[in-house]
DNA sequence: TATTATACTGTACATATATTCAGTATTTTT
DNA sequence: AAAAATACTGAATATATGTACAGTATAATA
């Protein structure tokens, strides 16, 4: 099995994702719209190159004809199995192998929401809204968020939980809550910023 | 769930082994090439009485939009109802039916131990290590407790979560983790008291 | 008995979707 | 230094697919 590049490792988690949410694969214009892509020839190079180096199968000219082949990852789990990803200072938290900590057994409708990885926390930026070190926050892999939402978010290549503030059509403010740190204010414009996902619910083990 | 016809069955059956085959599911064209209908209504059809009747759904406008509802809580022995109970400021948080609010479907090694209820936390006593109001508390049922335990304690008629440390023989202090709070004394000797057990995880949903 | 559900055929069409072509740019490999 | 792979945008198109409409016929239900 030849080696995967990052970005083929998310097109690869996206559509495992999507197969756990609904029971098909996705499409080309659904892959962008997971990842923010503009053009679905960027999911189709992505699923082609997937396809050469034996992660993926497509059925030529076939809607949503995809299936992941090496079944024997951690991926591909009993639907209830949740991967725990740690909250690295660097990168996106990814559900590459190697960002797999553990997994957990957890009902699928164990939130209000449905989600699709628990994040173990650091820091201690969210401890006056009880998020405190290790804890597990159940994340819901999303853009769409509100002003107020516990938001994962991604800044050039730092990953932080704060809570979403839209100040402005090109102007979002992450706020911690905890008096020991400042907002930052975030230039959509200047920065490479994403919105990771957002908080459904959190679990601690003690 | 209501009866399935033969013929609903079939069509249902098809769709898992086409599923198993493939990694994706049918369009109506191909049940009708696997049953040998000659219009792709007819698939259309049986789809839609099965998605009334509550086996499957059924994504509108989506090709292979159609997923199988499984309700097997055959793969899910390991999982059990644990009752929710509100931490009411007096009485214990027994496990009589009208203390139950809720209950919740959880693995029964979710956390490092065993537990026997979810109890609901009222007020911000316990806020600095991240217990907020209506958090669901894991809790086991012991008396054996540790200095430093997060207990769940009975004093008189009043139920609190604290910190536990024994001071002396008959001595007990239960402490906060809130600066607005006080440090409770207790003195064996003359008051009521009883641990009704420890918490051993916690569980928010937002 | 009237009504609804089941079980089809057959046609038609809007749109969902795969896929190709034309570019640009950077990184990796040969 | 050249070639190949990676990583995209953007437009265009053939076709794959869901789905509505028009029928026919039988069985189950109220």
């Amino acid at each position: 099995m030849k080696k995967i590049t990052s970005q083929q490792q998310r097109v690869l988690d996206c559509i495992q994702i999507y197969l756990n949410k609904t029971g098909f694969p996705p499409t080309r214009a659904d892959i962008c719209k997971e990842l923010g892509f503009k053009s679905p020839n960027s999911a189709e190079t992505h699923l082609r190159a997937l396809e050469k180096k034996g992660f993926i199968s497509i059925e030529s000219g076939t809607s949503r004809g995809i299936s992941i082949i090496n079944n024997d990852n951690k991926l591909t789990k009993a639907d209830n199995e949740y991967p725990v990803i740690g909250l690295v200072a660097a990168g996106s938290p990814t559900l590459a192998q190697e960002n797999i900590e553990q997994t957990i057994n957890c009902p699928n409708k164990f939130f209000d929401s449905d989600f699709d990885y628990f994040l173990k926390v650091k820091g201690l930026s969210m401890k006056d809204v009880g998020i405190m070190e290790d804890d597990l926050i159940a994340v819901k892999k999303t853009n769409e968020v509100r002003n107020g939402d516990i938001v994962i978010a991604r800044l050039e290549d730092e990953v932080t939980v704060k809570f979403f503030q839209r100040k402005s059509p090109k102007i979002v403010e992450l706020e911690p809550a905890n008096e020991d740190y400042e907002n930052i204010v975030v230039d959509l414009e200047y920065q490479d910023f994403h919105i990771e996902g957002k908080s459904v619910g959190l679990l601690r083990k003690n």
